[in-house]
RNA sequence: GGCGACAUAGCCAAGUGGUAAGGCGUGGGUCUGCAAAACCCUGAUCCCCAGUUCAAGUCUGGGUGUCGCCU
């Protein structure tokens, strides 16, 4: 089967994927996908950063703004919608351009990988979870040992919701993770992907761009916005974005609002890096270094040199 | 000018004679159904000089600096 072209644009937060993936868009005749776990939150505009219509340019983006937030969405989930989105594309005649800061959301997505079919009990998940504050790690991952030695070989005592995952993944399915580790990648991924990354060779610059960047949002009203959010549900996946609970302490008086921007920004500043973590493990990333450039039309403009002669190599085959 | 206090990693900070807690930040890493989440790892010889002592961040003297009070 022939494989479907894909370009992905991947980065830390504020490291300027969302133009950059408008620019290759209109350049090479493609549709976005975005691989945001925030920005598909119908409300949450300004803390996601979510474009708006002027920066999207006519370009059609997929996966924003669709959810309402007492919704909880998961990888497999992004992976099965994405995946819709990139045929209905692709079948349009338009390139996809998969676009956004979530690792986990672009890799399980471009690689292929499956989830297991059956969902996890929430009951059983309940359950273990308090038997993990009862009994502590250490049991639970001898416990992990008899069934699954390799996962708890290498889970840490602390790491909860890995080792509760695990054993809730076990117990209601019958799959062991590391069966569940290899199953995930029976089939072969359907696209050839061209992965560009952005990042700075000078950590400093995107730092202060990240720390201007909340500063504009606060101008641009994040305050109210985020006091429609900052009291969501904590087991939705919206209340884990940043930009919210950050600013709790203020809405509740515990904190004055410098604070809060202070660590609003560090906050961000700490997501960027391991975002930068997650990515700098895929060898197959271009990485595009906006600080090379005297200006950002020149890297645009080597962006579209990588672009063009991967969509060349791909028509040669 | 006088009196007093303090001087420990980027910041906060414990330690009062036996060979440098901790917190925050920073940097690095893990990552398969909540991932903007969760988790792990990460640093100093204690302002300078001289002295006492087997042994000094810890005691003594001098210097420098900072802060407070007073005239």
């Amino acid at each position: 089967m022939e494989k479907i072209p894909v370009i992905a644009v991947v980065g830390p937060t504020a490291s300027g994927k969302t133009a950059l993936a408008v620019e290759l868009a209109k350049k090479f005749n493609g549709q976005i996908v975005s691989a945001d776990s925030m920005q598909i939150y119908k409300g949450m505009n300004i803390a996601t950063a979510k474009p708006t219509e002027e920066e999207k340019c006519g370009i059609k983006h997929f996966l924003i703004d669709f959810l309402p937030t007492d919704v909880r969405f998961s990888v497999a989930d992004y992976v099965s919608a994405a995946q819709k989105c990139i045929s209905e594309i692709n079948g349009n005649g338009y390139l996809p351009i998969v676009a956004g800061g979530t690792g986990l959301y672009v890799d399980s997505l471009l690689q292929n990988i499956s989830f297991c079919p059956q969902k996890t009990d929430d009951n059983i998940r309940k359950r273990i979870s308090d038997e993990y504050d009862s009994l502590g790690g250490e049991n639970l991952l001898l416990r992990l040992k008899e069934i699954d030695p390799e996962t708890a070989l290498r889970l840490h005592p602390s790491d909860k919701s890995r080792i509760v995952r695990a054993l809730s993944l076990f117990y209601s399915t019958g799959t062991t993770m590391t069966q569940q580790y290899a199953n995930s990648r029976l089939s072969e991924s359907p696209y050839e992907t061209l992965y560009i990354g952005i990042n700075y060779h000078n950590r400093e610059i995107l730092y202060s761009r990240i720390n201007a960047r909340v500063d504009t949002m606060l101008q641009n009203g994040l305050l109210n916005e985020a006091k429609e959010y900052f009291d969501l549900s904590s087991d939705t996946t919206a209340s884990q974005a940043i930009g919210y609970k950050e600013l709790s302490p203020y809405f509740k008086g515990e904190k004055s609002l410098e604070e809060c921007t202070e660590s609003l920004k560090r906050e961000t500043r700490r997501y960027a890096k391991r975002q930068l973590t997650w990515f700098r493990r895929n060898e197959n990333i271009n990485w595009i270094y906006p600080d090379d450039y005297e200006n950002t039309d020149d890297m645009v403009k080597n962006a579209f040199l990588i672009a063009e002669n991967f969509l060349r190599r791909y028509a040669d085959e």
